[in-house]
Formats: C-alpha cells, structure tokens, sequence
DNA sequence: CGTTCCCCTAGGGATCCCCTAGGGCTCCGG
DNA sequence: CCGGAGCCCTAGGGGATCCCTAGGGGAACG
C-alpha cells in the first residue's frame, strides 16, 4: 500500500541524494527512511535510487515519479489546509436549523452577523418550520436548530429553552380586544389559522388546543392557510381573527392588516424557542456560534425565558 | 499523520453513506473503517459524519474534504501508473552507457530499435569515451554500459564480454599494407592517435602500448588529436599512419581517405567489447533491455567473443 | 593506509492495523 | 408494543509495521 510517509521520506532523499540526511531532515534514523524507500521500490517495482559508496543517485524512476509524488504531497496539504480553514470559519458550510417564521425575527439578521464575522462562509438556513427541522435533525441532516417546540420532551434529543413567545389574538375589531382572549371567547371566534400543513405539530396551535381542551372546549378553525402573511391579512380584511405570536403579530400589522389590533389571552400562553440537537452529540465549532449568535439575537427581541 | 488509507476509507464511507458497506466495497471488516475515519477525524480535527441511528451522515466538512480528498488519490493513482508506464517501456527515460565511436558501430540503430520497439520513451546514450562512462557508472549516474575494456579487471564492476574488434593499422603507403604488421615496423612508424584526452586510459592505446613495450619499444605518437576522424583524415593525406578499431577504418576509410588502407598488426590485438554495470546490482527492465539490443547490434558487425 | 562517511543488516520494543465478539440504538413488521 | 434486523460502537488480541540502536562493510579522501 502506498503512503505518503513513502513519498515524503522519497522526496527528502531525493533532494538531499542522501539517505542519512533525508533521516535528518524528518527526524528519524537513518535505517528508517532507508526502510521507507525501499519498501516504495518494492511497491513500484522500480529501484529509485542506485546505492553508490557513499551516498545515493537517483535512477531516471526516480526523476519521473518525482514530480508526481510532489503533487500527492501538495494535494495532501491542500486538504488539510482545506479543513483548517474549515475549522476556523474561514470557509466552509455552516448549516443551521430554524424555525420557518425565524425571517420575522431577525433571521435575515443572524446570516449578516455571520457573514460579517466570517466572510469566507456559506450559511445556510435550513426549515419551513419547526417540525420540518426536527424531522432534519432526527435524520442527521442537521447538527443544531433553533426551533418552537410545544412541551419539552422529545426522544432523544437536547432541548435548551432560551426564549418564550407569548401567543396573542389579533383581531380586525377594536370590541373583542378590549380585554384579555379567554378560552370561552376563543372558542366562540371565527378563526383564521396559519401552518396548515402542520396544525397537528405546530407547536403554538398544541398549546392553543390544549388551553381550549382543559376549559372544555373543541373548536374547529374556520380558514386554513399556510402563511402568517396570509392568516394577518385576512384579519386584516375582518374576514376572521387569528392567533399568532406576539412577534409575528408585531412585526406584520402594521404592514397587512393597519386597522387590527392584539391583545393576551387569558390565561397567557406561550411558544417556546429552544436550541435543539441529538441528546450526547459534541457539537461543531460552527454549530456553537450558531447556537450563540442565533440566541443573542432572539433573545434581544423576546422575553428571555 | 495523514495517510492515503483514512482517505480511502472516509470517500467509500461518504459515498455509500454505510460504514458497513463501505468496509464490505474495501474488503474489511466494518470496525477497522470506523477506526480510519475516526482517527481522521482526530487528525483534522472536525468531525466528518454525524451517526445517526442507522447509517452516518456526512457533515458539511465532510463536503468540502471530498473533493481534496478525491484530489490526493487521484494524484496517487496517477504517480503509480506513471511509474508503471516506465516499467512497460511505455514511458519514461532509458539511460545507457556507450563508448565514444559507438556511432560507428550502430548506435543510431540502437536508439532507433529502441524507439521502433517503445514509442513512449526517452533515450539518453551517455559517454563520449569508455573511460568517461566507467567514470559514470563508478558514481552511479549510469546503471549499465557498454564500453572498450582493456583488460577484464575494474574494482567492483561485473564485466561480460560479448565481441571483440581487432585492431588494424592504417595506412596511406601501399607498401607498408603488404604484410601484417609488427612491432618493430610500427615502433619506427610516424603515427596519429586518437583519443589524446584519455591517451593513458584508452582500452585499445593500452593494448597497443603493451605489444610494443613486451617487444622492447616505447614509441611516441607524432600526432595526437581527439576524434577517429580527424586521425583517418590525417593518413589519408599521409602525414601519418594510424592504429584504430577494425571497424572504425571499414567504416571511416572509404569516406575520408579513399586511398588508405589496412592490416593487421602482428600479433593480432584486440579491443574486447563488454557489458559493464556494478557487481551485485540487480539491473533495472530498462536496462536489460538496452543490454540486450546493443548486443545483438553490435554482434551482428563485430565478431562476438 | 587509516579515517570518515554512509549505506546496509540484525534484532527488539512500541505502535498500528485489522480482526472477532458482543452491546446498544433505531427502524420496521407483526 | 415487542421482537428481529440493521448498523454503529467498544473491547481485546494477534500480527504486521514502524522506528530505534548496534554494528558491519565499502568508497572516498587525506
């Protein structure tokens, strides 16, 4: 099998035409690189080297491997050197889950950060939602996210809640926010509802289920949509109310639906944002400074948790 | 240290995204891949596959590493083939030692056998006097030659005769070409000799000088000059007689002095063409090769030994 | 002709390479 | 829900390799 301790201990010895000054050179004795070599001949199947009284004389094999062993070399180098800037954010891919409304808060936001600290990265964001993200990350597809999960358990998996997100109901008329949503109100509200594709796991929807459960109640939504955008403008437009979280609520009124308004519910409910990842893992160096920048910055527009 | 074999591995493992399957694609068993890729893992200090429950998952490290990775085997195969193509004649440069006026004696053939047989090569004849090739193949910057040898000793060369060519004196005189010719005519005869740098070493000025003196002479040269050449051109003006290799006057005479002639010398001398390379060495396909083409050339002009 | 230089071989200790055996986790089908 | 299958892991051991020191021998040089 060729290594590239031959081809080093070859090239050493070629530069030098000298077996004890190659082993000088490497650190080693000289019986060593004497070794190294002639087990390289014996792999090729050519001398590369004529053993004359004093010193070594390299054979035409030798003139012609010598540039190739030179280019594995540098090869050799050049990936490691690949990975080190790898290593120190120099380049490479950072790949980092998030929650799919993370662009209302501040995700455009986490990428610059990134990118001014670390101009040579690529970033990528990955998740339409959070159960998307969780199913990447359950599949190894996805090292460390930033997702809303619902309770705190989930099979094998590392969840650090670093933010809560209260849920608030937002509404077109000005007489249903006069005071906090309650369970018996909500029930009785013609909603608009976001995440469609995911109303079973969406995590704001369990806890807005679960809070109508326990009063004893089991509403349906009247409208199903995918988009946050979509539910607040249809709010907007009086066609139903909706239940989002304060931040999205915050950030989208004023632009979809000017005329509506947000009020708590009672009892207040939240959405937690945590830091998740496989239960054990050692975290990558890239994975880490997602994790801080990604909860510096939410934390500065959430209530800490 | 880096090795080609973690490399091997980690690009099997990546590409079938198995450890297992990989090990079975290497022929090993599945904890000695693991044991590669972690160890470079360790080495690169980034972590290249995620395990995940079944399977592994690339990283984004994993990513970038591939392509150099790729990049250093590729560059591997390509020396091993290249030495390999050197090993079948296919490429690669052949080094052989010849005599000085082995351009009288075919060695334009010799390189055109050569060519004709391996198009890919390089030829280098090396030598411009026997001696000077000795001189090489004593440091080793040749491998094998053939060479006039005066006698069949030399410290530490293994020599094999394989012709010899008689020594002839040559003539412009008509009446001094009717008999043989012996030492005492040639002691008393104005001569030219070739060869003036190696004068002393000369296989066949040795043999000549050697016949005159057992007859009690120690003659001089009247002229001395370097090429074979410039001596036949000499006699054949007739400023001078000339003593040279059989085959140089049959070659040189009709050329450069038509009216010259020969004889031989009385007793008849030798020059003994020999293969020459280092006692003990083990001698490279390429030069056996030459070894075996110069003699069956030169076996077919000269008489063989 | 002795000294120096340099390569070689010999032999042994440490390391590594790769194996088998067995444990734990995940996924899937009954 | 539970057993089987698939896949990765660790543990431990045999054999090869790596690298060392010690010493021999040939070539170069004063």
């Amino acid at each position: 099998m060729l290594s590239l301790h031959q081809l080093t201990c070859f090239l050493a010895t070629y530069e030098h035409r000298s077996l004890t000054r190659a082993a000088e050179e490497l650190g080693y004795a000289q019986p060593s690189v004497s070794e190294q070599v002639r087990t390289l001949e014996r792999h090729l199947g050519v001398p590369l080297f004529r053993r004359v009284g004093r010193g070594v004389v390299p054979t035409t094999a030798a003139d012609t491997f010598r540039p190739h062993a030179e280019r594995v070399l540098a090869a050799a180098d050049e990936a490691q050197s690949a990975v080190a800037s790898i290593r120190s954010f120099e380049t490479g891919t950072i790949r980092f889950g998030m929650f799919g409304v993370a662009r209302l808060y501040g995700g455009a936001g986490l990428v610059a950060d990134v990118l001014e600290r670390y101009p040579g990265v690529r970033v990528e964001l990955v998740g339409r939602h959070s159960m998307d993200v969780q199913e990447n990350l359950r599949r190894g597809h996805l090292e460390a996210a930033m997702i809303a999960v619902a309770g705190l358990s989930s099979e094998g998996m590392a969840i650090t809640p670093i933010a809560r997100d209260e849920l608030v109901y937002v509404s077109a008329d000005p007489t249903r926010l006069t005071s906090p949503m309650t369970a018996k109100r909500l029930a009785e509200a013609p909603l608009v509802m976001a995440e469609s594709t995911y109303r079973d796991s969406d995590s704001a929807r369990i806890v807005l289920r679960r809070m109508l459960h326990e009063a004893g109640y089991n509403p349906g939504t009247r409208i199903e949509v995918e988009d946050v955008e979509t539910a607040v403008e249809l709010v907007g437009r009086g066609l139903a109310d909706t239940v989002t979280n304060k931040g999205a609520a915050v950030q989208l009124l004023p632009r979809l639906a000017p005329d509506a308004g947000w009020v708590s519910l009672r009892p207040r409910l939240y959405d937690t944002l945590a830091i998740v990842h496989r239960a054990g893992a050692t975290l990558s160096p890239a994975a880490r400074l997602m994790i801080e920048l990604a909860t510096q910055r939410i934390q500065a527009i959430i209530e800490p948790v």
